[in-house]
DNA sequence: GCGTGATCATGA
DNA sequence: TCATGATCACGC
């Protein structure tokens, strides 16, 4: 029996203020789900077990988590200062036809209009069944952040429209940053290569560095 | 292979 | 020590 599907941002909102405090051990207990050893081979188990309790609606539809609102979910591991441990990933970036395509006809801009952001325990020093889950914050880019995030996106898919995909690092980008994503190095698609050819090359996953998520939840957190 | 959920683990 | 690049699981 799984939770329905909230009905309204508030209701989301008071369900997500329900889990803060709350082990991943009970959480896991209340979906009759075992609570793995480690997260080696259960990378998104912890973001999986929130998605359960929140009602969303599951799948790998490249939509929001609650589709009706709006609203994406997102776990963050938080140290034991109360800061991101991981950098956030958002979504797949498209590496060819490109044409044409602008910031807000984006899928991450889309994405990130409006994200619920649940803050877990996430040292692991701490056994996964005893790690809590932290007050829940709705957030929406401030016309700064998005200025940031759509800068480094511009600047990001110009490379890639312009064929120099292999020269992208991690490294790019203020706020926002290009990484592989998926299965391992041996996974390939189709992107644009040099002088308008075809090449392969690893799927890449846009991520929000460490210390924007960390300004968005130092600002949230200090206003209330 | 793609897109979802992310964290792991090694080189700098 | 820590971020980058690599990796793991699942549904389809």
């Amino acid at each position: 029996m799984s939770p329905l599907a909230p009905t309204s941002e508030q209701e989301l909102l008071i369900r997500a203020r329900l889990l803060a405090g709350q082990s991943l051990g009970e959480l896991a207990a209340q979906a009759s789900r075992t609570v793995p050893q480690d997260l080696k081979r259960d990378k998104g188990w912890v973001g999986q077990l929130i998605e359960w309790h929140l009602g969303a609606s599951a799948g790998s539809k490249p939509v929001p988590d609650f589709e009706h609102l709006g609203i994406e979910l997102k776990t963050i591991p938080i140290s034991h200062q109360g800061t991101p441990l991981e950098s956030t990933f958002v979504c797949v970036a498209p590496l060819i036809g490109l044409h044409g395509l602008q910031w807000q006809q984006s899928h991450i801009c889309h994405k990130l209009k409006k994200v619920l952001w649940v803050p877990v325990e996430g040292e692991r020093d701490i056994p996964l069944a005893e790690r809590c889950i932290g007050n829940p914050l709705l957030w929406t880019p401030s016309e700064i952040e998005e200025q940031q995030l759509r800068h480094d996106w511009e600047e990001l898919m110009d490379l890639i429209v312009l064929g120099h995909i292999e020269q992208i690092t991690a490294r790019y980008g203020e706020v926002l940053q290009l990484r592989p994503k998926g299965m391992n190095g041996q996974a390939l698609t189709d992107a644009y290569g040099p002088n308008g050819s075809r090449i392969r090359t690893r799927p890449r996953g846009f991520y929000l560095k460490k210390h924007f998520t960390q300004a968005l939840l130092n600002a949230y957190f200090q206003t209330n």
